[in-house]
DNA sequence: CCTGATGCGTC
DNA sequence: GTCGGAC
DNA sequence: GTCCGACGACGCATCAGG
């Protein structure tokens, strides 16, 4: 596939606004994408080229793209700046130079999207001493084989910043169209999306076994699930009016989110966009290990840095210092961690995402092993918004940033992103 | 060996 | 993480 | 209500270059 043929798409995606027309013409995209690449398609057309939890990143932002482009164009460095400043996207920098550009462009070979995807992978792989050097050589070789539109799209691709509208929801959306028959299949689509966190291999699955391929997606010990988000309101009262007057409201704890899983003695950690950061925290594998009485399970919990001498809750930039690749034992002893858990997304071979919340949290209290370190979140079941303002003031004083509210009737489920009001912040800045 | 520029991931 | 625009 | 993109503070890693 030439990836002309996919910049003519972005073109026309970036000229609209709607949604549903979006959608349409991505519909048509993917059904002229052969299988075999539609998950590289997906990938790009979302400013990616792997799924988060790969932990593969292509290290190049808008100044060394910015290298690049003089490289390709020739261009003098005042001439970059200025258009710089003045358009504020690298990608159209990046056009504008190279129909400017002074070297001749005559029998160029047409790029194919496998050429764009594995050039971007060797920017990506590149390491070391010279890396930087290399990531501009290959950037600037692959603009310099491209037509000023491609080279647009190129650019944006690399910075992570397609400015098309669309994300993974509409891709979702199209996916559904093309492999389901209708937007009535939407919801196999997402669920698949949601179990694998890996929008690409959605798309190929359904591109090579169609539909009831996806349908046969389920949860998997060591790949992470896309997390469950809250919404936010100011006060107690407006929340428990959402909620249908009743609720559980936990602390929300001022620290890192982790979803945990456990198989045996391996553990997963996996962070709230979806990174392995297993390695960061052999302290936390260790508590799990004795604290979770499971032999598989999947759990989320907050992260906390606490006092060493006191066992006090530390704020949140103090756990930054645990974010870190060197010197991770020592900081294990300078800044330890509490984890509240206040999820259970699997135990056992039971999926618990589609039971309400009280269970899974029965079953939460039912595998944690507390002790001064490992707890449960601290939580009330309330209707009365008065009680649940005293709660926000307790949390606060004990170093919380204040609440999350969640439902507790049949519908509260555990449900990917922030859909559905089941999960409400309450928290001190917004009142 | 140190420092600044750059990129990235957390909230 | 917050905010606001577009549908 | 949903989705998308623009934005900020903070700390760490990497690399280039003095």
């Amino acid at each position: 596939m030439l990836f002309s043929e996919l910049v003519e798409f972005y073109e026309k995606i970036e000229a609209i606004t709607g949604r549903i027309e979006m959608t349409n013409l991505l519909v048509e995209l993917l059904r002229r994408t052969p299988p075999e690449i539609i998950d590289k398609v997906v990938y790009l057309t979302i400013g990616e080229i792997y799924p988060p939890f790969i932990g593969l990143e292509l290290g190049v932002a808008d100044k060394l793209a910015l290298r690049a482009v003089k490289l390709a164009s020739g261009m003098s460095e005042k001439e970059i700046s200025q258009a710089y400043s003045k358009l504020g996207d690298v990608g159209l920098v990046g056009e504008k130079m190279l129909m400017k550009r002074t070297q001749a462009t005559l029998f160029m070979e047409q790029l194919t999207v496998e050429d764009v995807y594995s050039a971007l992978e060797k920017i990506a792989r590149a390491s070391g001493e010279g890396a930087m050097e290399m990531k501009v050589q290959i950037l600037s070789g692959l603009l310099a084989s491209s037509q000023p539109k491609e080279a647009k799209y190129i650019l944006r691709i690399v910075t992570g910043k397609m400015r098309l509208g669309v994300a993974d929801m509409t891709i979702l959306d199209a996916l559904s169209i093309v492999f389901g028959g209708g937007k009535e299949t939407r919801e196999i689509f997402e669920r698949a999306y949601n179990l694998s966190s890996d929008i690409g291999y959605v798309a190929k699955i359904a591109a090579l076994e169609g539909i009831e391929g996806v349908k046969k997606f389920k949860i998997t010990i060591g790949k992470p699930i896309r997390p469950m988000l809250a919404e936010r309101l100011s006060s107690a009262e407006e929340i428990l009016q959402k909620l249908d007057g009743k609720c559980i409201a936990e602390y929300k704890y001022d620290g890192e989110r982790m979803q945990i899983h456990k198989k045996n003695n391996d553990v997963w950690i996996f962070s709230r966009r979806l990174e392995n950061i297993t390695w960061q925290y052999p302290d936390v594998v260790e508590m799990v290990r004795t604290n979770i009485v499971a032999d598989e399970a999947i759990l989320e919990c907050e992260c906390v840095a606490v006092n060493p001498d006191t066992g006090d809750m530390l704020p949140f930039q103090e756990l930054m210092h645990r974010k870190r690749k060197y010197d991770i034992h020592k900081m294990i002893e300078q800044y330890p961690v509490n984890l509240y858990f206040f999820d259970a997304l699997y135990v056992n071979g039971e999926d618990l995402t589609v039971k309400p919340l009280l269970e899974r949290r029965k079953m939460l209290e039912s595998i944690v092993k507390i002790d001064d370190k490992v707890k449960i979140s601290k939580a009330i079941i309330s209707s009365d918004p008065r009680e649940v303002e005293k709660f926000f003031n307790e949390a606060i004083e004990a170093g919380c940033e204040g609440l999350v509210v969640k439902s507790i009737g049949p519908e509260s489920i555990y449900r990917a992103g922030a859909r559905g009001w089941l999960w409400i912040k309450l928290k001190r800045s917004y009142k």
